[in-house]
DNA sequence: TTGTAAGCGTTATCAT
DNA sequence: ATGATAACGCTTACAA
């Protein structure tokens, strides 16, 4: 292969095949709409060429970046983390490549990074959740471009969905809990701004308790974001209160671990004393010295499944609009029956 | 807004405001070249048609597509998750996008990952590392790519690297260890396989060590790749054989809070009896009953100053090629001076 | 300062 | 089955 001058391009590999621009195209796009001949022909000089197609020209005849884009709150919480992975190993297999954005869960963000992805041409759009800014799906209508809320799960909306039953899996862990005879719940939760899964989650665990006509007691819930540090700040702060919630349900699984690790160190015997649950399930909950009870969503198949979801419609294969994702609940040693 | 019935262009706005698309062209691009008068005017007629240029069509006549690629081994680790989030972050304050890819540590995998982002023409490509399959130096140079190494730091290679001292890193933590007055390690390393930053910091800890005469023992050295559980499991295997170790150095974070959860469980006195280190902090760590001495490195610092290098080097500035992160150690509870 | 028009490297529509 | 050739939507000499 010798050392090209100019970068060599479909034009260069047609003259020295001896054929058209178009036939070259076609071998290679195409392939059986061109004789066995010519392909191999093509084939040959492609390869002694080194010829690489340039996907920009690609993309402007085609109108297709066989790009997509999607827009995560963070990247650094394990369930974005596994389905960014999982979307991009997966899209990757169909010939596709992601294009990454981060919205720090501010909506005016997810805009302007929405409206960045479009210019470049995406031709899909990934997001989180389904509430947005008021200005997005007038962006996407606009744009016609397809687009799928992750890490939801609600058919009764119009746009495609893809995740977990998040009202329903709080609804369960806290009825689970009710069972092991619980009344005094405690909550830890992640902050409801901008993050319509948390307020579902926290919905669930409402439904769950009003259907015993049981309510959470004011100094029994605290707000935070993220965070072990934040998590055995927020639970010390619901210990305070007497008398103490037999069951602690926190918002995910870093504050789930921080309350945990509180309860250790102020000695209180999970889960005789008192119980504690998660969200979202990491290896670290698994194995502490007290394991802790959580819901495990499937984060990776959020991302497998929302890739194939994309392919599929791409390539003209009609498909299911909304897809619900498993959160089962894992039971371990940090719940058991209420105390007394 | 009249809902345009076929997609308007840099055209329509031109014939509207009464210019040429050159004019246009200019008045977005390079202001300063158009007079206030059409200024204005054509900016009020990008607006009122809403007009969004195409990305695909400027990239195409450019030669530039604003994005960057990426290939990082893997996204769930804790460091490389961080990085990502800083890059696509300081990346979008710059007008650029960020491609992501996986490698999943396969050299063959990198490459071809790397082919396919070029073919999508990016401005720049960032690996980890600075190891890489044999063709992939010949295809980058080919393309005439800005490429640059991270998580390395290796001014006397050839290309641009960004990231921490790996060698020196381990070199002072075991040298710390050392002159606490241990002399029997143990090593629960991470996989060298396609690893050349695991391999690096291994070399740091025999250098250390030889400089005092000191080896570690067949039965003191564990391998695995990451995770909790594994650590667990390589820390028994190495306490298996006696003497115990008084200082165990792990390969990763997650190792580390494995090989400190089993010591837990086997109620060895960290620190009176033994020691125990890591490389890279994650929260978990400060947070444990027994929180984990490890090396700081500040993978957001990796990500941010890859992002404003390549930036700063695409728009002509030029800038130095090496740059070395901090890697700092951070000592807890679980170091300590040797046994007797 | 502004306009004209020639690319940019493919794909795709027509003929042949 | 193949070949001419016109898009694709923008940027950028070069002219005016």
């Amino acid at each position: 292969m010798i050392h090209p001058r100019r970068k060599i391009g479909l034009r260069d590999v047609a003259k020295v095949a001896g054929v058209s621009t178009a036939t070259v195209s076609r071998a290679m796009n195409n392939p059986e709409a061109v004789s066995e001949a010519l392909r191999s022909r093509v084939a040959s000089v492609v390869r002694h060429l080194g010829w690489v197609p340039d996907g920009t020209a690609r993309a402007l005849a085609t109108k297709r970046t066989h790009t997509i884009g999607a827009i995560f709150p963070t990247l650094t919480h394990g369930d974005f983390a596994r389905a960014t992975q999982a979307l991009q190993s997966e899209l990757a297999l169909g010939g596709y490549t992601l294009l990454l954005a981060c919205s720090e869960y501010r909506p005016e963000q997810e805009l302007q990074q929405a409206q960045k992805l479009l210019e470049r041409g995406v031709d899909a759009l990934i997001l989180v959740g389904e509430t947005h800014h008021a200005a997005l799906p007038a962006l996407l209508r606009n744009n016609a471009v397809l687009c799928v809320n992750t890490f939801v799960y609600n058919p009764s909306t119009h746009g495609t969905c893809i995740g977990p039953d998040n009202r329903k899996a709080l609804y369960r862990l806290t009825t689970y809990l009710a069972e092991l005879g619980h009344r005094r719940f405690g909550v830890v939760a992640q902050s409801t701004e901008n993050n319509d899964r948390a307020r579902t989650r926290l919905q669930g665990i409402h439904d769950a308790l009003a259907e015993r006509s049981l309510a959470i007691r004011p100094g029994h819930f605290a707000e935070g974001y993220w965070g072990i540090a934040e998590g055995r700040q927020l639970f010390r702060r619901i210990v305070a209160t007497q008398p103490w919630p037999t069951a602690v349900i926190c918002g995910n699984a870093y504050l789930a671990v921080g309350a945990m690790l509180e309860s250790q160190a102020m000695n209180i015997r999970v889960p005789h004393e008192m119980s504690i649950v998660g969200y979202d399930d990491i290896e670290i909950m698994a194995e502490l010295a007290i394991p802790i009870t959580t819901v495990r969503v499937l984060s990776d198949e959020v991302g497998r499944r929302t890739a194939r979801f994309l392919i599929a419609t791409l390539e003209g294969k009609a498909e299911r609009f909304a897809y619900e994702c498993d959160a089962e609940i894992v039971i371990r040693a940090s719940t058991g029956p209420a105390p007394r």
